[in-house]
This record gives structure tokens, sequence and C-alpha cells, in this order.
DNA sequence: TTTCATATACGACAAATGCCGTATTGATAC
DNA sequence: GTATCAATACGGCATTTGTCGTATATGAAA
């Protein structure tokens, strides 16, 4: 019996393309897509003998976050992956509590996500690692969650800065950094010399704190 | 380069068996194991040029989460996965909580254990789908993570040193705080040097963290 | 009443930090 | 093919911090 599967999205290039990675397989069928929340709901209604929902999240007319809560509400056994360029906290915040199973950058390859359909399918849940990074840190940091999570504007740290930061909040100093990370003291110091001008800081519990709230560590 | 692994585990067999999944590929170094949470992070001490740790959760003498906590704590930099059988809400929280960088179960096969092991190095996070959906259930009932938990034991700072922390904590100096209290730069220094006696740490960031973790601030 | 904790304050010295240059290499972008 | 960025690395210098020791005043606890 192959796996039946509905899409909402509304670029027709991206749904496409989705289109193409399940053709890759012989065990999933496209059924049908919408190109908004409304218009799926209305398409989903005629025919809701659908496994899996592959759910844009930016979408007119409804989007994918309420499309989740409804569709979940009327046909919880319908599961839900969301397929979404945006992979900041509030999005995958959102997209949880509506009841989503997964959470796939659009980049996911046509191996991954068929993975991932199977998993969700088995009761599991899917998630790219950079996602699954971000749930930790909500999970890390609960009291932030009761807050407003107001999120603020990107501010671009290098991988390596954003190391030696998270180093640099635990207390350790710019000689143990370097032998963590085996490179210079002055390399260290010239990384966080750079991540203050970043962040616009001058001490390392400013740049600290900032980091936190912005989410970055 | 070859990614160099550590183990962590006391059961001889199942180490023995992740060895084996280690060494099918040629991109990963197992370099040595620890059969319990002191005698690993005796070996770690002398030898951390280490990437990533598998770590047990159930261990004699010291187990999986204190080992995670304390490594995560003086060698941020590494990875950890964990790498357990137990999949229950807690102990999954509180590996969290200790900073595993992932969660696997031990049935993983050497593919998605390669694969996760390549994600946590880039940065995301690794987890096998069922523990994933358990993430995102604690995600979806924000409610039980704000109940007790783990009470650390009280720490007694006075009502002026808890002032001076707090000031710290926003990147202030010296100076500055002892404009803000009306108190000479001498007298501040002296409250810091207590407040770090007290706390058993020797810089601001401890001190902050430490507070943080402790709810005193 | 005497001890203890707290808050106040100064001096000295070594170590760490913040801030300014400059410079090379490799990768990415245009 | 060149410009930009990230990562690496060093030197210098003023400031800040961490750690001593010492000292006085006050209020609470023993």
């Amino acid at each position: 019996m192959q796996i039946k599967i509905a899409i909402a999205e509304d670029n027709g290039f991206l749904a496409k393309a989705v289109e193409e990675k399940i053709s890759f397989f012989d065990d999933l069928k496209f059924k049908y897509r919408g190109a908004n929340g409304n218009e799926f709901i209305g398409k989903l209604e005629q025919d809701h003998n659908v496994d899996v929902i592959l759910m844009d999240i930016q979408m007119p007319e409804k989007d994918g976050i309420a499309t989740t809560e409804y569709v979940k509400n009327k046909y919880p056994h319908i599961k839900i992956l969301m397929l979404t360029v945006f992979d900041d906290d509030d999005n995958i915040f959102n997209a949880i509590q509506a009841g989503a199973d997964g959470y796939l950058l659009k980049e996911t390859n046509p191996v991954e996500l068929h993975k991932a359909i199977i998993d969700v399918l088995e009761g599991g849940a899917a998630m790219t690692p950079s996602v699954a990074l971000k749930t930790l840190n909500i999970l890390r940091h609960p009291e932030k969650m009761t807050s407003d999570r107001v999120q603020l504007e990107e501010i671009a740290l290098s991988k390596r800065e954003i190391e030696i930061l998270d180093q640099l909040s635990k207390g350790l100093n710019y000689q143990q950094i370097a032998e963590n990370l085996i490179i210079s003291p002055s390399t260290v110091r010239k990384h966080i010399e750079n991540i203050y001008k970043k962040l616009q800081v001058h001490n390392k519990m400013e740049a600290v704190q900032k980091a936190m709230k912005h989410n970055i560590l």
C-alpha cells in the first residue's frame, strides 16, 4: 500500500520540487496540493484519505500553523510535516504547539524526506538537526517559553565565534579556550575582539548576556 | 582528519559493540573507553583531544548525566551523544539540561550513529525519532517543566552581595557598581571577593553562571 | 559579653582583559 | 581575478580583575 501525501504550499515551483522528490519513491503517492491554507482545507474536506501532509508555514489566506491546528483537530490521525525555510524559534515552537509531527527545512534531500515520512508514520517525530538543536535550546531555557518570545534581529556570528562565546560563558579564560580549540591565545583574543564589535559590547559579561537575549547561546 | 571518539560505558559487551560500529567508518577513530564516569573523566583529563563522546546514562561511581555536566563545563567544545536504553522523559530532560548534544537509543544502527556524529559536529542536534517525539511532547506541555525538578542546595549570599552580583551580571565593572551603590570601589571588590569564596568560583562569569543555576539571580 | 557575620575601606601585585595595530592563508562571492 | 570574510597569529599598552593582607563599625547570636 502506498503512502498518500498531500501538499500545502503556495509557491508553485517549490511545490513541484517537493512532488518530484516524492516521485522518486514507489511507496509514496502524491495526491493533491492546496496553494493556501483555506484552499488546502477545502480539498482535504473533499478527500481526507491522506496519510501525511507536507505543510509550508508562510501561505496567504491561512498560514501553515493555523492550518495545522485545524487539521490536527479534525483529523488527528493524519501526520503533518512542516516543510519550510524558516527555522526560527518562534515558528518551530508554534508549529509544535499546533501539533506538527515533524519540522524539516526545505533543503532536505529526497532520502531524508522519505525517511522522515516513514518515521512519523511509525509514531516518531522527525526533524533536521538544526531544528532539533533549537528544540533542545528551548528545553534548556524553559523560562523563556512563558515570556513574550519576541524574535530580535539576527546577529551574524561565525561558527567559530559562537564556539568561543560558549566557552567564555562557562567562565573559561583565553588560555583555556585556546587549549580546548587547539589555537593560539592571540587568536582567541582576536575572535573575542571581533565578537565585541559585532555585538557592540565591551566585555565578556555583556557579550554573553546579549548572546543569550538573542538566543545565540 | 579522522573524528576522534571516546566512549563512557560500563558494560564491556555493549562498549565493544559500539566500537565495532565505529570501526566500519574510515572517518571515525575510537580512542579510549571509561567503564564509569570517574574513570572516564580521569582518561579525559589525560587526553582531551576528543571530538565526540558516546555516553551511557547508567554507570557506577558517577552516572552519565553527572559526567556530561562535568565534561560540558570544562570542555564545552566536545560534543556528547547520549547512547542509552532509557528513553523516559526524565532521563531525556536531565540529559538535555546537562548539555547533551544528542540522544540516541542503543539499537541505533551504524549508519545512523555515523550520521548523528556528523550532525552534532556540524552544530546540529541528533536524536532518534522516538526521542524527538518525547521532546516535542515536553514542549507541548510546558507546565510540567516548571514543576520542582531538582532543587540545588541553598547558598547564603547576603542582600548586598546579591545586589552586587546582579550588577556584575549586567556587565558593569567595579567602578560603575560602586557609583550605583554609593560605596567605594574597594568595598565592591571586597564584596566580590567574598562572593567568590562562598560560591567557590574565581571569576565574574563563573559566579553569575553558578548563581543562575541556583536561582539566586 | 564576646563572638560572628556584614558592610565598609585601602594598598599592593600578578594575571587577565580590552583595544589598537599588522599580517598570512583559504574559501566564497561577484 | 579580485575583493571580502573567516580564521589564524603576534606585539604593545592601559585598564581591570583576582587575591592577598589589614582595618573599623555595627548589629545579631551565643
